[in-house]
DNA sequence: CTTGTATGTTAAAACGATTTAGCTTAAATT
DNA sequence: AATTTAAGCTAAATCGTTTTAACATACAAG
């Protein structure tokens, strides 16, 4: 309760010098105000020895900045987001930041509240994995100026910086993967929605198979993602029959409920079928699978970095550095189960 | 970046009131302050109109409470501790705290430094996952009356609330499952720390044993946590060899990567060796497991819950509540790959 | 011998809330 | 009628910093 009692009055009577010397000092760039070397040295020693901590509140209420950013994302404990917000959490602590974490359930009311919460917690800026009907929300912010930097998901009418992954390439390369394979009737299961990402990876599977003069299948309308797995075991079995002979996945959940949901039906991958599924990390189930399972892969650790130095650029330059989007590159991770058998 | 304009003179000035009112009138109990209820709903409304949103700096730096708390774990992309988290994220924003995550990588000096950092941002308590040489930090955060509540690993000589899994009755539920199964011969297999969780589902499974009278097998010292892979490799099939006829693990982790190499080794689970896992999330991985996998459960929600309700208890009492120490219980989920095959 | 410039330091005003003590009136008690 | 009590409100201090403007002193240039 009393932990932080030393202040910079404190520590200036100690040395017999004004506070404003003792902030000066202690500041980032004490030569700007044209501190002696001395000194610095002097009230730096001092205030290591007193164990002084300067108060947030005092510093952040004055200066209006509080070395504080916010990530607001769909669920903490999705695997994918836990990783990114663990890179952010890192490069924060390495450069003096904090981070404030909220979790949407894709809600977009409880986005635009938690934007609310945390701009009045005087974050300095903001990371955000939208979710479906959060446009009007993240425009308002972009209108205002407020420092901000979406992830993973981004909006083609907001003018926003972001750091995506380059989602047409991602399942462009399945297709071909497949196609190399010598494998023809390739389908493609993702879900009903509007999110870019998600949406980008059915351009991405189109634009190949078209490429390659196959016939598309895309069963995106077809599957209520609250309940996965019945749906899949009604899907699959049909597809199957009807003669596909790969499956692309649009993302990881859906992917590894497949993976169950083949195994229970007794079938193999990727005898029955081939199968290239979507990383949003734990890749490490597919261990458990006998065949070694392909996968397209994200880089994990450079959403959060990048996300993280683009906006504290944002920051520094007062909210008003130009638009930058990011494209990351997906990598096939290639096992037996897009081998032809 | 002209977020909060409006301020609380703003109000006081629009209204032809003090600012001293309307504090009062916005308070949590006006009544305290005896506002008439006609000015407390003018005030509100007014505010409402305004859209006024009181500077979090300033009042933290007044009061002296930030409606701010951190939660310093190990690691957050664990999703054992990435769904606590979510737990505690939730309970929090609806008690109006936010929350501050930090994220240790098992390293007391991380942990000391982030329990410093987050003192400056003056969060109102702590919620901890303490690591292996964290004794030293904790009692002196303990010593200093900071509102502090320890999860999931405590320890036995520091007097401080907390929220751990009754880990005894956890593997004893899992040998006595076994012995009910039939089997005999029950290895335990842990890793090397000092942790006391860990060391009391060793505690859980010398006790069971020593009640049925059977002959205890435990591996502790033998596995470097860092190359997991590696020591399963050469210890599985090792007591396999030697007769032991069922597992029980100790950290889920342990448990998968076991699983990983026991199909890898072309054995099967029950067949060869009967199994019990230890669920720290993550259990959807065992399903793709062509049986199911028995596994001890712990109440991952509850964590969260009971931590954080403890905390500010204790942040409300001014650090003055009574030590509670609470036992979760956990569960035995039982499958397949417990059972004699 | 001014004047100008750089150097090192300080006094004092913010920042926006909370909180203490006190000031009016009106009502209740004696 | 005199005195206490309560209700409703306000002035002003305060929290611990940052930041602006200004004050000395020294030293160089004209």
């Amino acid at each position: 309760m009393k932990s932080n009692k030393v202040t910079i009055r404190d520590l200036a009577k100690a040395l017999g010098v004004s506070t404003t010397l003792v902030s000066f000092a202690m500041s980032d760039s004490p030569k700007k105000y044209r501190v002696s070397d001395e000194m610095i040295a002097k009230i730096r020693a001092k205030a290591k020895e007193m164990d002084y901590q300067p108060n947030n509140a005092a510093r952040s209420l004055r200066s209006g900045k509080s070395n504080t950013i916010g990530v607001i994302l769909s669920d903490i404990s999705n695997r994918f987001f836990a990783d990114i917000t663990r890179c952010i959490e890192d490069q924060a602590s390495q450069n003096g930041y904090t981070v404030l974490v909220g979790s949407t359930d894709e809600k977009p009311e409880r986005l635009a509240n938690l934007i609310k919460v945390f701009q009045n917690k005087g974050v300095d800026g903001l990371i955000i994995v939208p979710c479906e009907g959060a446009e009007s929300s993240i425009s308002e912010l972009v209108a205002s100026g407020f420092p901000l930097v979406l992830i993973d998901r981004s909006f083609d009418n907001i003018n926003v910086s972001s750091v995506t992954l380059n989602n047409i390439k991602a399942t462009s390369l399945a297709v071909n993967e497949l196609v190399a394979s010598g494998y023809r009737k390739i389908a493609f299961v993702s879900y009903k929605t509007s999110l870019t990402n998600i949406l980008d990876r059915e351009m991405g599977y189109r634009k190949a198979m078209r490429l390659n003069d196959l016939k598309e299948h895309i069963c995106a309308n077809e599957i209520d993602y609250s309940s996965i797995n019945n749906e899949l075991l009604s899907l699959l079995p049909k597809l199957i029959k009807q003669g596909t002979e790969a499956l692309i996945f649009s993302t990881n959940r859906l992917a590894i409920e497949a993976l169950i949901v083949i195994q229970s039906m007794g079938m193999t991958v990727p005898e029955d079928v081939a199968f290239i599924g979507f990383d949003g990390s734990e890749t490490f189930a597919f261990n458990l699978y006998p065949k070694g399972i392909t996968y397209i892969k994200q880089p994990i650790e450079q959403f959060g970095y990048e996300a993280f130095n683009l906006l504290v650029a944002n920051i520094i330059a007062g909210g008003k550095t130009d638009i930058v989007n990011i494209e990351l590159n997906p990598e096939l991770v290639v096992k037996e189960s897009s081998k032809k058998s």
